[in-house]
DNA sequence: GATGAATGAGTGTTCATTCAT
DNA sequence: AATGAATGAACACTCATTCAT
């Protein structure tokens, strides 16, 4: 179905590459050429147009998700929430070696691109879907030792936030602090859900306010109506 | 210093909010000056170049941190905890009302031009510096309802860190399920702080543990070194 | 309305030239600048963009069909069938002077083009028009030399067609004599009309008969039906 | 001499159709190869280049002529001189299927490429010739029914400039009355000149203006020469 | 005879910028 | 301060063509 060539491939491997690091505006076609060692008629043998290259890179980066992010990660430890800290720490690791060069490629193209080409969005959301099922198939490995009840994708979602969050802070930075300080953050509140967890079941912490960090309610908050809604305060359990 | 004028002001902010809807290289100059009804002659008698003018634009940016993010959010409550979540509830109604074209524009304009123009790396970082310094200094005003020792600077960038990542996750779903969710969570971190707190008091829990959600130690983390360094997992606090 | 400069002048006349001479889309942009001594940019300033060109160059015939091709033919002669002979004679020498390589430049572009871009197909229709209404004047002008109820735009539309046709076999046969054949034979239909006209006055020829060479019937030659239509001979008069 | 094969037929025959409705220049080879279904290779196993293609495509408009376009108007009517007229009928019907996106394939290509390159020259004007040598032949079948010493090329040479010069006009217009009232006219002058036969013989009209409608002296009108001539008027017969 | 990847000059167009008025 | 014409390098892309398999 999509044409295999070791060309194409280098081609969508320097793109990768120079989008993420320069993004995908600010990266000529030309350059991309230059870097693979390919000329310009090549490229279009291969994609239609520039935006599909884009789109090759996503998919490539949806490809290696799994190898290159997850699963490293994973193998690290045996230990369910530790996979969550050696993913960051993986994250933390691409941002040293490239000199606050790359962050999540993923994320980058995510704020360039916005919402103005669907296949894009829908492309670069399901990469942080899987992204985030992933971390919350982990969160349901370690289900005894966290709060009954706990949104666990909400973890995950927020984990994925404080990872992007992080990671452009500390390239701003050009420090590693602020990741390391957020980061730090968030394993406190992976301790404090343990803590929880072990004072539900010592001393019967009532069951009703079990779900954990939600937002209030989800229908209340559709789109449609929340533009005229004040902020109301969130709930805390 | 900086010279000022109404035509100057147009090209300033119609740039700001092509900038952050399209990002900086996806805009042409050609469509600021036809969006502020100036021709090409007059944007550069007040900037030297397009980069002179994305530093202008981020001085905007900077000069309406406190009037029109931070002042207001601030004036919604008295709780100074209240005031985080009434913050990242304003990114909320940006995304909203922009139909998620909006998120914040320096993260936005952070990741697309990375650490490439020093002047403009630094106006973003003073721009989080002073966001992270503001939520903590809320921070500070709730002192007695979070844990002694508290990295108040490590909660202030988790909190930036969770609005950023967020943000990102919404507008790429095109739904504010995933910020909703993410900031919930924080709730939930922010309310098993101040359970902590109070139980530091009441049960008397272990002074020297109280470095609530520090890295291990900032010294040994520095860029230089780091680069070797194997994951070697985080303590908790 | 529209901007008029030399520059813009320049732009238009080396296109109409080598539109003219090599066609529209055998012409490359680059060509024309370096003809008029113009570089790239400039050409956007004055045009949108090759085809805002070709509108362009075709209002310049346009604008240049009374002085330049109309006038002179009438001010040859008084008698107005001459003018028309007059006319042919122009693109004659036309032919002539260019080696045969410019005939008539509006007809070319109108085969080359055909129907493709709306604005494109009526200004070569309304320059048809102009030039048939001129003739057609002519015609009116010699009225009493000429017969009863003459179907007179019919017989401009015909001079209009042997002057385009007869161009494009001279052309490609690099040789006059198929041009001066037609023509020749055009003036014998002239003078066989005044032959007719007389012999009207002289002999009382039948009223009726005098809508001269009138297709059969234009309701019945409607687009729609005539598709199925058999080729149904016409009527003479 | 010329090589044959079921995938070279289909090259060019969607070449001629695509030389047709959009023009040489302006059809691309990737074009053609994607309507035949065939790819780049095979079209230069077949032809050296895109110009040796129109060369085919001319070559196969010629072998075409005589049982497409000839032959049929002939076998409508046994009346030479209405052949003429069904001929014109052919390309009027062309026209009106094709949506006026047709008229004379060989006409059209004339004008684009007028004398540039000289097989292609020839090709076009031996198209012409067999066209008006049939068409002459016609009026010789009708010798008595017309002027003794017409110049019964002259009057071939008409009618292919009133077929090519009308669709022009037809196809801008996008209307069949321009083409109609031409043909109407050619009509009305075919049957003037038979009445003017019948007069020649029952009024003993005068011998030495017989030869109707010819240039006034070829050698006179050289290429050579003419350049300088002044438009010397035409004698009528 | 067919395939389709590769070539690189050329296309029309946009870019940020300059400058005379 | 403002105008808008001019500049020319760079842009994404298409072209006709070649060639190894």
């Amino acid at each position: 179905m999509t044409p295999r060539s070791e060309t194409r491939d280098r081609i969508v491997e320097e793109a990768a590459r120079l989008f993420h690091e320069r993004g995908y505006s600010a990266t000529g076609i030309s350059t991309i050429l230059d870097r693979a060692g390919v000329n310009s008629g090549s490229l279009y043998h291969f994609f239609p147009g520039k935006e599909a290259l884009l789109i090759g890179v996503l998919e490539r980066h949806l490809a290696q998700l799994e190898p290159v992010i997850l699963r490293p990660a994973e193998s690290t430890t045996e230990d369910p929430l530790e996979r969550v800290f050696a993913l960051l720490e993986g994250y933390r690791r691409g941002l040293l070696v490239s000199g606050f060069a790359r962050g999540c490629p993923v994320g980058n193209l995510s704020l360039e691109l916005g919402d103005r080409v669907p296949r894009v969005r829908s492309l670069i959301d399901e990469y942080f879907s899987r992204w985030v099922t992933r971390v919350s198939s982990w969160l349901a490995q370690a289900e005894d030792r966290l709060p009954v009840g706990l949104d666990r994708n909400g973890v995950a979602r927020l984990v994925l936030a404080v990872m992007e969050g992080a990671l452009m802070q500390a390239r701003t930075a050009r420090d590693l602090a602020p990741y390391d300080h957020a980061v730090a953050q968030l394993r406190a509140h992976f301790r404090l859900l343990e803590d929880y967890a072990d004072r539900e079941i010592a001393e019967g912490l009532p069951a009703e306010e079990a779900a954990v960090g939600r937002p209030e309610s989800e229908s209340a908050r559709s789109v449609a109506e929340a533009e005229a809604a004040e902020p109301s305060g969130w709930r805390y359990w």
